[in-house]
DNA sequence: CTCAGAATTGACAACGTTGTCCAGGGCCTA
DNA sequence: TAGGCCCTGGACAACGTTGTCAATTCTGAG
């Protein structure tokens, strides 16, 4: 009876690995480990061996196999909401850029702002060993974290800050950013400003609620309640929502809204009508400076929302343990004109 | 003396192993095994013991060291330009979701349009033992992955053809996009239309002028050199080209402009003057309906293109082998106004 | 020519998991 | 009660690499 090694099916046919090559070279299998990577104690004549056998064989380090003996996995995670979403895109790219620089892979996950496909894919990651996790929250408790985190996964927040439990963040504004939009809504003139917004349950859209409501009491100005639109951000629920708001028998004469996709929608309501309405729109976004009139936005930086947590992450990936931190990074008024836009 | 293991220092603390539960519930190694992959053949009660103590020590599988001994990464690897670049984004968003239909992790790395730099990226995600690669490629000689090609990697080209290698691609119709564009202008009354575009060592690029230059020739119009404005697409390029494109003595009356970014530049300075220029755009962009006149472009499916690289892939991953196979996905002129200016 | 010391090399275990295979115990049947 | 079978559980090797350490060879000085 013929033996049948316990060799399961490969996806990688049959790559050769560092013992077919000690073989070929008539070499210890240690020794071609040297050669690879480059240690000293090596004579020339050998290294010439050996690298013929390579290039022979065409064999490639397994750097999976590799990494599993070092204890370390040279990649980190990130996962957000969705990656076709213009917002993430300088922020993944940001991220990646550092995790190169560290010699360091990027691993994906989009979440689809679903908490459990959230939690499903970080474990993943974590299952994996990555040596560091940047998570755009999608739930909010994140307590399943802990274990990970106690054995010793970085981890850093972005965007939105972490649910039930303690760690770093890199967080935008919010607050203060909605506010100053809103107050300047109110310096051209405006009372009547209605804010549309995502579904109250995401931190940032609180907070930017929050920061509407602040510049409104600090002008003494009432809020009426119809004002404040809040859900998906989905043109099929914002499109109706802001003509609602401009169609009443008393219309507001200026529109706050609270991110990029809600912003693009109502450029698209707007445009569709004579009446001019100032507009002041959270996130800036490619375009906003040519469509008429050009849209004045308070503008986050996403890719340094994507820097700063990596350098968060690697900083303690690679310096000792350290409480975690909070950062928040400030918004910017670009004033462009639909903002300056007087009442009506 | 102290005996000293061989543990190397770890990124993750001192997580348990299968080999602690194993210890702590009183059992076998492989009955650990057993239980967290649930296999059949233990007793519930043994069972019980086991997620006990897994649960104690806060264990979790390292799959890494699992698709080690598997002999797959259940990963696969998508190389591409820029994450930044909108057009990106939906591609990747359908190839993760492909990803992770099939249980499998998305690698991402940038090139940045630097043939060096995906060689290496490529050649990084090989050493970890991809199960396949996706790839935009940025140079144009792949000879490279041939001996990861003959050992069984599967590997498919996104949006532009692979270099001196035979291997699958989905591609873009841009021959036939770019001629189609050309013609609609020319429909329109145009006869002094510029092209302008990516560098002509892209193979994107190259097709796009070729279809442009077809479209000429079939109405009979013979093309001025000065009308072709090729290079990077920066605005810094892009911005000055178009304006002389435009104030020569015998200005054109119709733009092509053969992407996303360069089209994008093109309506920026066309919104700075008076003039009314016919524009048609390769690629479609968010807001292009909304600018003014709306820009009339060829639209290519970013995320259709992503899909089927991924279902390309995963075909050749669970299937036999097959000749390269090279698809060509249509596109779509989209009508909206700007194309359909008639000359000055 | 001999021997110490340095340089080179390779055998072996380990990383954390899964595949193979065998041992032991319980149960049923004759 | 003996024999056979099934069920459960565990020992061991293997995946492809690197760390440790001992064995071997070489060099040069005395």
């Amino acid at each position: 009876m013929a033996e049948a090694p316990s060799r399961p099916e490969s996806r990688y046919g049959t790559r050769p690995t560092m013992k077919d090559v000690a073989a070929r070279a008539q070499v210890g299998l240690k020794t071609v480990s040297r050669v690879v990577n480059g240690e000293p104690g090596v004579t020339a004549d050998t290294v010439q061996r050996v690298q013929e056998a390579i290039a022979a064989l065409g064999f490639r380090r397994n750097d999976s196999a590799r990494l599993l003996r070092k204890g370390r996995t040279a990649s980190i995670g990130l996962v957000l909401e969705d990656l076709a979403d213009p917002f993430y895109g300088p922020m993944s790219r940001a991220v990646e850029e550092t995790a190169r620089a560290h010699g360091t892979l990027l691993i994906h996950g989009s979440s689809a702002a679903l908490p459990e496909r959230e939690r499903e894919l970080v474990l993943a990651l974590c299952a994996r060993r990555v040596d560091g996790l940047i998570v755009v929250p999608a739930g909010d408790d994140h307590r399943y974290l802990e274990p990970e985190m106690a054995a010793g996964l970085a981890t850093v927040f972005v965007d939105r800050p972490p649910g039930r439990i303690d760690a770093d963040a890199v967080l935008t504004a919010n607050f203060a950013g909605a506010r100053a939009g809103v107050a300047h809504l109110i310096a051209h003139g405006h009372r009547r400003i209605a804010f549309v917004g995502d579904r109250p349950g995401i931190h940032t859209a609180a907070e930017r609620l929050r920061g509407y409501h602040a510049a409104m009491a600090e002008a003494g100005l009432a809020v009426d309640a119809s004002w404040v639109a809040l859900g998906p951000t989905g043109p099929d629920r914002v499109g109706p929502a802001v003509r609602a708001l401009l169609e009443g028998p008393d219309p507001v004469t200026a529109l706050f809204t609270a991110n990029n996709r809600i912003t693009v929608t109502a450029v698209r309501v707007l445009a569709g009508r004579g009446l001019p309405v100032a507009l002041v729109g959270f996130d800036d976004f490619e375009l906003a400076d040519v469509v008429s009139p050009a849209v004045t936005v308070v503008a986050q930086d996403a890719a340094e929302l994507g820097r700063a947590a990596a350098r968060l992450l690697f900083g303690r990936l690679e310096g000792t343990a350290r409480a975690p931190e909070r950062l928040e990074l400030p918004t910017r008024l670009i004033v462009r004109g639909s903002g300056e836009t007087p009442p009506s």
